[in-house]
DNA sequence: CTCGTACTACGATGGCCCTCGTACTTAGCG
DNA sequence: CGCTAAGTACGAGGGCCATCGTAGTACGAG
């Protein structure tokens, strides 16, 4: 489909299944990643997100975001620019991001 | 809201919790009990789910879909009704549950 | 080159939960 | 009452994973 340069493993759209986006969005710390995505269009910094966790395992919930398809991660500097896939998954499960983000926090 | 007579405790629909409702959603087979929820209108008993699985683990998900909000369980007789929650469900999270039922299987 | 920043890799730990078998309860039937 | 069917309760086992600290890499600034 597109043609992006990445070095890091992405599922093709195809590819992404609904039991591991479910379970990538169960976590409340993946989710309130993902509400912060949704917030900013552009895509945000790991390092931006406001979180009590360690820098490890900011990673490790990164990259279960990323490996279920749920977000695209891009190198920038020494920075990882994060952005919602909104029109993959809106795409393959229409209407399921609108709802998880409209639950009241 | 409702009163309906019930022996066993279901979570009001201002006490569900997203997280918790992912959570549930994110089991396969737990996804399939919902899938077949979705397609029968009239709810079904817990005997009448295909699954590979033995009696306790089937009542352990349904158990589990129940205090997550995401079904409905009316004894009747020596079984138990199964309905979705789906009034619930689509009020909180707009446009969820249609998301999860449109994933290819 | 040196330093600091941003992030990753790896192993350890602890907890949650999926699964099951067994034993038990309850309802209906004769 | 005796029997069967449907489901629950409980405990055990095993695996997944959220969390962390430490060590390491990669990039940019000076």
């Amino acid at each position: 489909m597109e043609v992006m340069p990445e070095d890091l493993p992405h599922p093709s759209k195809d590819e992404i299944r609904i039991e591991a986006v479910l379970h990538a969005l169960a976590d409340p710390v993946r989710l309130t990643i993902v509400r912060e995505l949704a917030s900013c269009v552009d895509g945000a910094t790991c390092g931006t997100f406001e979180l009590p966790i360690s820098k490890s395992t900011r990673t490790h919930h990164v990259r279960a975001l990323r490996e279920a398809g749920v977000v695209n991660v891009r190198p920038e500097g020494t920075s990882r620019i994060v952005t919602l896939r909104r029109d993959d998954l809106d795409s393959l499960y229409p209407g399921l991001l609108n709802g998880v983000l409209a639950a009241r926090q």
